[in-house]
DNA sequence: CAGGATGACGCAAACGCTTGAGCTGTCCAC
DNA sequence: GTGGACAGCTCAAGCGTTTGCGTCATCCTG
């Protein structure tokens, strides 16, 4: 900084106001400062910066599984408009749950971020506490961080509607399958789906058979496997809601291998409109990731520099997808045309 | 750091060395200061810290399409690494052409990280020179970035691999699937693919014939529209190699619509096995991506910390995966049964 | 017991920027 | 012609560390 004051022949004082837009420099000079600045190929040091502001000028981004489509989706929605922002963006990677404790017990965000958004993951409340005594702003995307601004879904609506879906179709003993994490627990994601399942059971007077509500691990060889348990139970469902698409396509698989016909004699519904959904031509239910991302990413910016976000809670909608997967059953009342009676187009 | 060293009763200085295990500090005090420092929740300011360090701590990473297998793989490879050396990950991920070219225009990078982690992008002549210009430490995750270091595939052999096994089924006439990017360019990957499928042809005794190398944008789209293309030639292969797994399974996707039984009529390979490959009972060419991240990781951090690289050019295999959608052509000679002639098991 | 080594620590000068306070010259109103 | 307002700068303190150098015990050697 120090060679662009020399070469336009003013103080850094003035070329730091003029770098950073502050008032108090007359236009001339500052469009000298600004091309000294660029064929000097000069760039502020931004811990030099950061020393003195006490902003590091990025945000950390805590994210599991950026394999998943979902949480690689919302990250680059996120980037996109961070970025724009003028911040960095740092990567957490938490590809696990030690990882993830290991997260929350060192906090390495501390003095190295200007705020933190959280991709899909539900955070306990212990959790929560820790990220509160950081001080930082927390913004949610495909999650709610406790009382924190976010961008998210309804799940239990979307999940209301995939059940419903199946309800319509003539379907009255539907099961589920759910997922857990790596220590086998369900996720707050899985908690919400289940209520709108059952919300939507009980709303159309259905009981909620819990023999066929199974749990396996999140992917595609617990969906199979859960499906598996299913096809075994004694009166198996004629339609099942798989928490995500990954899982329902891990159905999918053990159906093919099993000779059960899909939609013939097993209705299958995902969750997410993931791409791999419209390969395999999957029901399910969409919702806009990228954009969970993006107006999560905007809060964030936001919050870091008003220090409070106008409207802290967007809830996106979810739209259901009606694909191959999914038809009437084929139950001791025969098998019914388009036509035919049930629910097919309540009013 | 001051609160620490009045805590102890030490000066900073101390402080700073004991937390930075530099020598000159008694056992018994540095043990004293790291007691004071936790108790306290203290954390060094980065920004101070590299103020007179001129080190950043944290490395960045280029990854453009992050929701792609194949880059979230390597980048949670790499991540897994560089975080576990101590350094932040800053992410810099670019969608398309445009912001790449916005990336290199700018670098966004300098004084901002103390090295660059390049994954899976072919890097231009120019974008070469402008990163050496950065004088930073670069390596390649997937990518052989100029004569820097890299962690990669032989994607020649492997593509030879690919199509040697569709010459061994007994195919005479194959066809090759490339891709583009938004630009309609053909990405050094894509380059390297073709050469292997020439080479293998070639060594085979067999002409490459031109009309059935087809090239059309990334993806499951693009695949599904090559493949219509191919169908429509005069004489169509018998049996394609798609530059990566997601082209072909467009490619599939086109076949089931236009009803063409694989691998009956055709054989299709892809390349990378990615989960929907294995999912799609796809033949293909698997290699490591986890790992090319994390050796890549590795040799930035060794870079970074010694100035060099001991094993700069780590090539990781790759091999074959026959599954599904590959047999023998049921050619104008018939089909043939495993016994059946031709080169089924060569030497 | 003198003298030199050695180890443990304190001092203070950077590092490169930001920003409030002070300074100077112009311009305008009266 | 003065005084004040204002724009446009300069000055320099201070942000929180790191690290070379200096100081002071303590210990060992002969």
């Amino acid at each position: 900084m120090a060679d662009v004051a020399r070469a336009v022949g003013v103080s850094t004082g003035t070329v730091s106001r003029a770098l950073r837009g502050r008032p108090g420099v007359s236009e001339e000079t500052r469009g000298r400062i600004l091309r000294a600045a660029e064929s000097l190929d000069y760039v502020v040091s931004p811990a030099a910066s950061g020393l003195v502001t006490g902003r590091t000028g990025s945000v950390a981004v805590l994210v599991p599984f950026i394999s998943r489509w979902f949480h690689a989706r919302a990250l680059a929605g996120a980037h996109r408009v961070l970025r724009r922002a003028g911040f960095e963006i740092v990567l957490h990677h938490v590809e696990g749950s030690a990882e993830r404790h290991e997260f929350f017990e060192t906090l390495p965000v501390r003095r190295r971020a200007d705020g933190l958004l959280v991709i899909a993951l539900s955070l306990a409340e212990e959790e929560l506490r820790r990220l509160g005594a950081l001080g930082l702003p927390v913004v949610g995307a495909g999650t709610e961080p406790g009382d924190r601004p976010a961008a998210a879904i309804d799940d239990t609506a979307g999940a209301a509607k995939a059940v419903r879906h199946l309800v319509n179709l003539g379907h009255r003993r539907i099961g589920m399958i759910r997922s857990t994490d790596d220590e086998g627990v369900h996720q707050g994601v899985s908690r919400r789906r289940l209520a709108g399942y059952r919300a939507a059971l009980t709303e159309a007077g259905l009981e909620i058979p819990d023999d066929a509500v199974v749990s396996a691990p999140w992917g595609i060889d617990g969906g199979a496997r859960a499906m598996g348990e299913l096809l075994s139970l004694r009166t198996p469902p004629t339609a099942v809601f798989a928490e995500a698409d990954e899982v329902a396509i891990g159905a999918l698989r053990t159906l093919r291998r099993a000779g059960v016909p899909v939609p013939g004699r097993m209705s299958v519904v995902g969750f997410d409109d993931s791409p791999m959904a419209e390969l395999l031509d999957l029901t399910t239910v969409a919702q806009s990731v990228y954009e969970q991302g993006a107006i999560a990413g905007r809060m964030l910016v936001e919050a870091v520099r008003h220090g409070g976000v106008r409207e802290p809670r967007v809830r996106l909608g979810t739209t259901l997808v009606p694909r191959g997967t999914t038809a009437a059953p084929s139950g001791p009342g025969g098998s019914r045309g388009p036509a035919g009676g049930g629910r097919e187009q309540p009013g």
